[in-house]
DNA sequence: AAACCACTCATACTAAAGTACCAAAATGAT
DNA sequence: ATCATTTTGGTACTTTAGTATGAGTGGTTT
């Protein structure tokens, strides 16, 4: 946010001093009109494409973004949470406590309480609702 | 490929246009300079933002395509396939026998050789690779 | 016709996954 | 320090998943 501020500050004084510059070339008569039409589309052409190209670039990452509000909002704790991207990694029981240094009677324990939470009956169930809450990316 | 083509033209012709209306309306007095600037910047900003937005749109639904031709190199059957869809949408081996109108048997045997064609261990494991291959969607 | 392949289904088994219930230790907040 | 929550782990059990093997059917290819 800050940095919007910034960028969009300097534009104004950049365009601001694009304009004198302009008026006062074309009045002294040192240059034509036509340049002075060109370098303003130019300029402007440039800013509109870059401007474009920063709001575009957030649609894709606010699709991977997880929603870590909502996380809460399910009640899902962070042991929880590290065993259901696991899952969502393919990975077993066995191997998911492995992972995490852990029995696998905790990581089972884990598991019925996520799928409880997600409201879901099985693993795969809860990857496809995890996508759709958007709390595990892809 | 056609209508790039059109709206070029299209672009070019109204440039010139603007430039000519630009040219007389400051020569003949009706008009200031700040405001032709002032227009040509808007016009420009306009162009800039609406082509960056026709190329950026092109990017996602790329990302989201199936690739046919990775499911006949896999070898993965009709069957095979559908199953697997049917397993990403989060469907148990029963589900998916009912939805299929066909017995759990027929669906554990699609399940093992899909397995075995994906190369992978467990069900969740082949939603992740089939993600990865881009053979099915999200 | 014979060979091949996809699809179907069954039996029998092993291995995961998931549920239910309980309980102790650790953590964090009031 | 007490209370609530999280994390941990166990036992016992049911359900689902996955493997192995064999086999019948229908359609296609050679």
């Amino acid at each position: 946010m800050k940095r919007t501020v910034f960028i969009f500050s300097s534009l104004i004084v950049a365009l601001l001093a694009l304009f004198q510059i302009s008026t006062y070339s074309y009045l002294s008569g040192t240059i034509s009109i036509e340049i002075i039409i060109a370098t303003i589309a130019i300029v402007f052409f440039a800013i509109g494409m870059f401007l474009n190209k920063k709001s575009s670039k957030k649609v894709p990452s606010l699709e991977s973004k997880i929603d870590k509000n909502q996380i809460k909002q399910l009640g899902l704790s962070a042991r929880e949470y590290e065993v259901l991207v696991e899952i969502k990694n393919g990975l077993s029981n066995k191997e998911i406590a492995n992972k995490l240094f852990v029995s696998e009677s905790t990581i089972k324990t884990h598991v019925s309480n996520m799928l409880l939470k997600l409201d879901v009956k099985r693993r795969t169930q809860a990857i496809q609702k995890a996508k759709e809450l958007q709390i595990i990316s892809f």
